[in-house]
DNA sequence: CTGTTAGCGCGTTCAA
DNA sequence: TTGAACGCGCTAACAG
């Protein structure tokens, strides 16, 4: 108890003892086992559990570590995970937050399975989604405007004159995914130009995906003039299989499509052919994520009604 | 103790009574305390805690992945904590992690303060350093050949004609960085060519200061023609630098300086001047790191002698 | 000012 | 096959 009351501000211990105490821990490298602490009636983990789908992913690393600073502030840390965008490895990976009894839990969803994420399921243990959403699971979420970016940025392109627009991007089951191809086929739309199915690629996960794809529309035999990427994979893989061409020299810049790229990423500004951003920040979406949960478990925040935010997205038209 | 039994594989309890276990777990959404079940005797947390300096740097987060995969092979989760490369921040995050009850700490260390890391400090909790070591703590640690690598790239450079090299790196009192400017002057000595103190910057940690060191060194009356860059965000920083002083058109592209960039990163084939790498792979450095701590936490592993490892980089020359 | 009691959730051990 | 007692490390509440 001594020791207790020592390291939690040392009220009521003569001061001669708790110099001894202090003494005493710094020589054995004591350290409270926050462990047990969290068990005691009424105290928590102060762990926040984060889910991500890539790690390795610049973008994703980002938002963790605006989830982090936010948390750090409040005195709390996260646990990170890696779901590979399967929905399974999210599923274990959320449970085995919940045995350790983090906090909250701050999700990109994988898939658009969400029993493991209800509220039953969670124990009241509260969710925050980040950039993405699960239909029908009454929980905080923010997400970008991804709809209204794309839409922007391919209104852009159309009103400069490209008809003739290719689609990268990630699947549309996925939720980003689906609203970023919504807000390309709307501008096409209004624009009274058809989407060209052939200029379409959904299923790139990966850079290297993203390359092959950008392969295959530049081999038919009608290009695109112009290619809208979903995501910064997308883009950079576009960006590496133009650049690789160009350099094989088969043809002159200007002959190949300029680019859309929802997503900055660094050294973009690189580009040898126009590149234009829908640009956003990732750490701004960690930490609004953060802000959403550490809210939601604050006394005052625990009951208040549902809160779903888009971030405002800004289109960077390339100087060119 | 029946909810306890079924759920650690049912042994000695009533199949029918198991499938009511199970019914109530899952409506429930029951999870065991991972908590409780650490202060177990004899148990732990199965939690490895991974400090690391920066997690927005792509380096350093693609390290975190290679922890990550390896760890949840052997099933275990990692807790990670940023230390913005400082040394009072490592130290509370290490306090924080033993807390925790980690299994085991992977460091990247921020600087060469090491009291927190000793044996006693730890409790007896295995550490292994990674990408930089720390003199005088008898750890496992894994580290690149920056010597070597930075001796091979310099030795590059040097044997093409170039006798003004620049150098833009981190703090020479940082483990990574005396060891790689270490072999930029030694390549330097054998080729009897003196360095030039005027070329030589090292203090930049982000992107934007390695612009400005980059700036200052061409601005210089004497330019160098190659600049040897100690890590990505240098060589990043020098390259977005350089294209912007490209962009402006105040000279031609073969006046500016060729790199040669230790750490590859995602578009270095877009620089349009030449630039070469000295190439490793930040997985694999957070895989061997994780091995090592995971060997080090078997029972057979646990009294090994200390290891230090020194993984291989490769020359990777520009195409020009 | 310092110590004792009790209980958090779990599972080992021992009893029924 | 099931349950009860015990102890892990910690601290609130209550003696002393």
């Amino acid at each position: 108890m001594t020791v207790s009351r020592t390291l939690s501000g040392g009220l009521n211990v003569k001061p001669d003892v708790q110099q001894k105490v202090m003494d005493a821990v710094a020589e054995l490298g004591y350290h409270r086992n926050e462990n047990a602490r969290s068990i005691r009636p009424g105290h928590t983990s102060g762990l926040i559990g984060v889910a991500i789908t890539n790690i390795a992913n610049p973008y994703y690393s980002t938002f963790a570590l605006g989830v982090e600073e936010e948390a750090a502030l409040a005195g709390r840390r996260i646990l990170l995970g890696n779901t590979s965008e399967d929905s399974a490895r999210e599923t274990a990976l959320v449970s085995d937050f919940l045995g350790r009894r983090v906090d909250g839990l701050i999700v990109v969803p994988a898939g658009t399975a969400s029993r493991h994420l209800e509220h039953s399921q969670t124990q009241g243990v509260p969710v925050v989604l980040a950039s993405r959403r699960v239909e029908g699971l009454g929980v905080d979420s923010v997400v970008l405007a991804d709809t209204d970016g794309a839409f922007q940025g391919t209104t852009a392109l159309l009103d400069s004159g490209h008809t003739r627009i290719g689609y990268l991007g990630n699947s549309l089951a996925i939720f980003t995914g689906e609203r970023r191809y919504a807000g390309f086929a709307r501008a096409h739309e209004e624009h009274g130009i058809p989407v060209d199915p052939a200029l379409v690629a959904t299923n790139q996960q990966t850079v290297d995906q993203a390359r092959d794809a950008t392969r295959a529309l530049l081999r038919t035999e009608n290009p695109p003039t112009a290619i809208f990427c979903a995501n910064n994979r997308n883009a950079i893989g576009a960006l590496k299989e133009i650049n690789h061409q160009i350099n094989a020299g088969s043809r002159s810049v200007d002959e190949f499509p300029e680019l859309m790229s929802f997503d900055d990423f660094e050294l973009a500004e690189l580009s040898p052919v126009p590149l234009s951003v829908i640009d956003h920040d990732p750490r701004e979406l960690g930490r609004t994520a953060a802000r959403l949960l550490l809210d939601r478990l604050d006394a005052d925040g625990k009951d208040a009604a549902v809160r779903e935010l888009e971030l405002p997205v800004s289109l960077r038209m390339s100087a060119r």
